[in-house]
DNA sequence: TATGCATATTCATATATTGGCATATGCCGT
DNA sequence: ACGGCATATGCCAATATATGAATATGCATA
């Protein structure tokens, strides 16, 4: 994973929000959808771009697929999460957007176990 | 000074390391060119694109232009720019660009003492 | 095998960014 | 006003990225 493929995936609003998400456990697209208030066409398209850019890497289960980090522990990446988390929450929703997504992985345990388990599989905390 | 535009400005590596080298101090164009080993006009295009960004500013001084950092105390970029001098320096070339940096300077100093004064005007160390 | 759900892909179009080449502008010294 | 130097701009083609609508794929379950 290159420096440039890095700022690639950081300088657009979406894909800051997914790698924060993703950098606290991996999610499926649909959750992804449902958080970012956004359609499952767009999110699709933006989590292939991530992946072209060696950022982010995504499992079948059933069917469901479980996007995470490929590498969380990247030097540049986790600077920048951090230092978004710690200066730049409210631009970027970064705390919202983790509260809804407590909120939703209580929900989706009791709708669609399969999916929470499959996230599980994957090393959700 | 916006996330997103810093991060387009990060993410190519003849951007960082002009803002790697204006870091250290303004420059003329013609500095950045030589150092950068590009052309002026492409180079004279990537400041304009990281001004239209709100990075740098340009100030002239006689047939010079200076471009400094607009805020070169942004948490982001110096976070970044940090983190790139400890971790990258290679991939970035940013060490090679400083020491070209100050050979280059004492040329100029030599050969055209305005551009130089101009320099040290908008504060060089 | 037919159906439904989650996800990906295709196509067409719009916009952004990059690069090369030629030319224009601004300022200086004569 | 003229020539030279430093810098910026305009134009055009190439490539990258984004967006919307429609459709295809993979998997599970009945």
């Amino acid at each position: 994973m290159e420096i440039i493929q890095v700022y690639k995936c950081l300088c657009d609003v979406q894909r800051l929000r997914i790698l924060n998400l993703l950098q606290h456990g991996p999610l499926c697209v649909c959750h992804l959808v449902e958080i970012l208030e956004s359609d499952q066409v767009k999110i699709s398209k933006q989590l292939r771009y991530m992946k072209e850019l060696g950022m982010v890497e995504g499992e079948r289960f059933a069917q469901w697929m479980i996007y995470s980090l490929t590498d969380a522990k990247h030097p540049l990446l986790r600077e920048n999460l951090k230092c978004l988390q710690d200066c730049y929450a409210e631009d970027t929703s970064f705390a919202k957007d983790l509260r809804q997504r407590a909120a939703l992985s209580e929900r989706i345990k009791a709708e669609t176990p399969g999916c929470a388990e499959a996230i599980c599989d994957q090393g959700c905390q």
